[in-house]
RNA sequence: GGGGAUAUACCAGAGUGGCCAAAUGGGACAGACUGUAAAUCUGUUGUUUCGACUUCGGAGGUUCGAAUCCUCCUGUCCCCA
């Protein structure tokens, strides 16, 4: 019999963490994390990272991975998690993957393309040239590079033409050359499931959680991380805020409410993706039975 | 009680006779997405059967034509008493 990954997709503050350890103890089994921010172990309170009270024994893995100082990427991640759920399933018939990192799952259900990796140098001077010659230097330069992708890119996008552009430099072919986009054969079923629940409701649990997170001490840890700023991993909701507090351009008020506004819109960004990247089955997060109840038939005609 | 200022779309805020359904910003809504993805980027935002139609505190007036000028009313703010 196939193994089965169950996938528990949804926008920030749903109830996606709860839900994945109810059903990890249900079907005793570990759970991976598809989620682009709690990788980093500096950062726990702000990424609502499950506390080990709350994983209640489960076994988490692709939590406190890594850290912010870290280089890491989809590539990789697809390679640490496809090899980490293999492993796993040589002792267990169901794992769950949660997370709302549309990108990450979606390198775990269809695997994204083979790339080398870039030598950080290329995209310095990308940057550098980027800021000194502005967009249209890039616009021009893929233009010559890839016309086929510059066709398609949002010419506006300034980080997607960077990325091509590193692409075609270092392997000197055009980066759509690389981009084959074929779904990969995976050795284990997938069980997509959607959570979501009434935008109103959603963004009251938003906005109740972000208060949560800052009498929780979330300003403390943002303080321990305000030195490295600058760094990717914390151009992340709910620090970046806090870091314009810190540096005086906000109140603390201002951050707060900041923090809810571009939470509430990230959900929005996470739900377009879900909505239009995938096919998953909706439910709201307190349907549990019903969701093992379909997990159930679902399995059954596999 | 006297004097002055102001009233614009969800909010802030331009516009001071025609080029105004009304700049710009914010918010909201919608979308894109293959190594920065909690990132990055885009579109829409009076109604519409797409021909038009109703808007700029309210009511009148001037004018070929008003968000823009005049009169009165209402609200808000400031100064003097």
């Amino acid at each position: 019999m196939k193994h089965h990954l169950i996938v528990i997709a949804g926008p920030t503050a749903v109830g996606k963490t709860a839900l994945s350890i109810e059903l990890a103890k249900f079907y005793e089994c570990p759970v991976i994390s598809a989620d682009s921010r709690q990788f980093f172990k500096e950062m726990s309170i702000g990424t609502a990272k499950p506390t080990p009270e709350e994983m209640q024994g489960v076994p988490h893995y692709f939590i406190d991975n890594i850290s912010i100082h870290d280089a890491y990427n989809v590539g990789q991640y697809e390679r640490e998690a496809i090899d980490c759920i293999e492993n796993l399933f040589k002792t267990h018939s169901h794992l769950i993957l949660v997370g709302g990192s549309g990108l990450y799952i979606n390198a775990i259900l269809n695997g994204v393309d083979e790339f080398e990796e870039i030598p950080s140098e290329i995209r310095e001077s990308l940057i550098k040239a980027y800021n000194e010659k502005g967009i249209t230097y890039l616009q021009e330069e893929l233009k010559q590079r890839d016309e086929v992708y510059y066709n398609q890119v949002d010419l506006n996008n300034p980080q997607r033409m960077m990325r091509a552009l590193e692409v075609c430099m270092h392997s000197g072919k055009p980066y759509s050359s690389f981009r084959t986009k074929e779904k990969k054969e995976r050795s284990f079923n997938t069980i997509n499931l959607l959570i979501n629940t009434e935008r109103e409701i959603l963004y009251n649990r938003i906005n109740q959680r972000v208060d949560k997170m800052i009498e929780d001490g979330l300003l403390d840890e943002v303080k321990q991380l305000h030195p490295y700023k600058q760094l990717n991993a914390l151009n992340t909701v709910g620090y970046k805020e806090l870091f314009d507090f810190l540096d005086h351009k906000i109140s603390l008020q201002q951050a707060t409410d900041l923090i809810k506004q571009n939470s509430r819109r990230y959900a929005k960004r996470q739900l377009t993706w879900f909505n239009h990247q995938g096919d998953f089955e909706s439910f709201a997060s307190t349907d549990l039975e019903k969701i093992k109840a379909y997990i159930d038939i679902v399995i059954q005609h596999s």
